[in-house]
DNA sequence: ATATTGGATATACATACTGTATACTCAACT
DNA sequence: AGTTGAGTATACAGTATGTATATCCAATAT
């Protein structure tokens, strides 16, 4: 008796290499499109296909759906841009220095990445529009607030209550909206960050203080 | 010589005041659409027109587009949200009580506006991702940085340098993006303004100690 | 009273975007 | 030599914005 056909399945080298190519060139075509270039086209997997060179249903082959397009972006943005630092920041035995590293890698986390621009801005309404989106970027953004939480743990050992409270603020001020506001008038990304350090220092004095 | 037909034209009465409530009717379905009700269609024209119960036709001879209809949106919201209370707040004598009462006006005005919920949120995305209604939205939120402008020159009479800097910080810390990072874990708008009020007179207190 | 006007409607069309379905090409692997 | 899998070609459905044309009807003007 002898089984008809027993699907072969493979594990291709050469085969998988190139499709992670071009599911890289896609990645940067969507941050290309996202970046705030004046003469680009608007950001649209049709747009992000021809970018890419590809068609649009290779997008949909390596990325399910617009949404899922856009989390391996900021997946592709995060890992590479010096968020991995965060470890190190952790470890630095000086809480205050620590606070301070901290402001610092999120500050040149929002400033930009790389190619065209900051992506952040066109990102951030997008994933706003849609819930399933939003979501998930929350997931993302949310392990900031625990970070920081751990952060405030060492920092008031001897919590008096409101360092929940605290942890909201420094949230609030690490942000990429806070970053994003105080770069008005062509403020280098540089001097956005000291003024960030600043409301960061004060704010960590007042609920230290005893308040 | 009879002139044959001068074109007669019109200044009717209730042809008008009919006109008027139905681009009254629109606004308020739009600002639902906008809300964050959770059984709501999205926003579109054509849900707004179903919502008001008029045609989509009939938002356009109203609004022009919907980049019209979201500018009609903004003002109308400005217009009862009580920013009319600023001139007022500019006519108190007492600089610090300006400023608290400053505070007080925008955290009120983003925390909601009757009807569905905060429609900020919803607006500024949909405003980002359009380049010509992020330009119209930010002509509008720019007056609030001259009216903080205003402020700090009364704050800070004998300016050194940074004041700039310091309106800057002003306007972000009453800008709507901190009041919705501030909202986190269903803070009330009373709380978050508490934390507002906090940090815009520490920010103060230090450019004006000196530093 | 009759003609006109202006707001609203009905219907149709052009364009663009997301998402799905089916059949096909071609190089890589067994 | 045959199969597999990434990518393509083409088509279709549903929704969105925006435009064009003809029509309805009540509020006005003569």
């Amino acid at each position: 008796m002898i089984v008809k056909s027993t699907p072969r399945s493979y594990s291709s080298p050469a085969r998988a290499a190139a499709a992670d190519e071009t599911r890289a060139r896609i990645l940067v075509a969507a941050r290309t499109l996202l970046g705030d270039g004046k003469g680009l086209p608007p950001f649209s997997l049709d747009n992000v296909a021809k970018q890419a060179g590809v068609t649009r249903l290779t997008v949909y082959n390596q990325f399910e759906s617009k949404r899922g397009l856009l989390e391996a972006v900021f997946d592709d943005v995060a890992e590479e841009g010096g968020l991995t630092e965060l470890p190190a920041v952790f470890a630095e035995p000086d809480i205050d220095v620590a606070l301070r590293r901290f402001v610092s890698v999120f500050c040149r986390f929002w400033s930009g990445h790389g190619s065209a621009g900051p992506l952040m801005p066109k990102f951030g309404a997008l994933a706003k529009l849609d819930p399933e989106t939003a979501a998930s970027l929350r997931l993302r953004t949310e392990r900031r607030r625990q970070s920081l939480t751990v952060l405030v743990k060492r920092l008031l050992p001897d919590a008096p209550k409101p360092s929940a409270e605290l942890v909201d603020v420094l949230f609030a001020l690490t942000g990429f909206e806070m970053f994003e506001a105080l770069s008005a008038r062509n403020r280098s990304a540089a001097a956005v960050e000291v003024l960030v350090q600043e409301l960061v220092a004060q704010t960590v004095a007042r609920y230290r203080g005893g308040k």
